[in-house]
DNA sequence: CTACACCCTGTAGCGACTACAGACGCAAGC
DNA sequence: GCTTGCGTCTGTAGTCGCTACAGGGTGTAG
């Protein structure tokens, strides 16, 4: 019958998606549990590991931090699922998120504006160093 | 009459906004020249050093980096001001501000949704957890 | 048995700062 | 002239989220 199969890092590294450095940094970083090894010292991953580092990376690609990241997993694992903490981290991060795009937005306009000013061709001054070199 | 007026890092920071350990950062990294020094060693700048901070931090709050700034004031520096490297770098970094709008604005549909969908309450399973739970 | 891919630890690097520790400079008050 | 107290100096280490080695050990296929 199947015992538990296991897996070395690379092949946790190729399922999850995750390099093995960024692995074994994970898990110098509390976010994975430090696994069983075999008898020569090689780490050994199991299926739950492989979930949990799909988590994470998921969680990365929505921009959480780490630290976020850290409070969704400790939720998680303790099982105090109160629902009401995990919508507080996300909405918080959703709000974050939204101050970026509108920083960035803004940056967008004056760029653009600046460029629109600037002719491509060779001129004695420029107008977006000029921009730039401006007080306010 | 009035000579070069100098003044001490100090001041400089207040005048341009720009954090005292940051402009001796600034200093290493080759984006300030190696001020004029006063007897016992202290850094003294003059107006020129200010402007330059000041251009430094506009660039710096539109998203600029280090890097792309340090170009900026080389054209500006060997007065080779071809219009065209400038515009080249801006043209360039509005592209990266409009790529990173976009995936914001990406990681916020997705967020939103999930916030959405995941009541406030306590409940015995967080919808929240479980979308980024699941393999994808 | 050898070759080779894989894995191990520990350390250093990135970018753009920020934060010290411990020493020295400088101006004003007494 | 001496003390007080702030400003400044250098050098180093920390932050975040990785990434990239060096220099060794492990596991396995031919």
């Amino acid at each position: 019958m199947a015992v538990f199969d296991t897996f070395p890092i690379g092949v946790l590294s190729d399922r999850s998606g995750v390099n093995i450095e960024t692995v074994r940094y994970y898990e110098r970083a509390g976010l994975l549990p430090k696994p069983a090894r075999s008898a020569g010292g090689y780490r050994l991953y199991g299926a739950s590991d492989a979930e949990r580092l799909s988590f994470i990376r998921r969680a990365r690609d929505l921009g959480f931090s780490l630290d976020e990241i850290r409070r969704l997993l400790d939720l998680a694992d303790r099982k105090s699922r109160s629902c009401n903490h995990v919508h507080t981290i996300a909405v918080e991060h959703l709000a974050e998120i939204r101050a970026k795009i509108g920083d960035l937005q803004r940056m967008e306009r004056v760029l653009a504006k600046m460029v629109k000013a600037c002719a491509q061709g060779t001129m004695p001054a420029c107008p977006l160093l000029e921009t730039l070199a401006q007080s306010r």
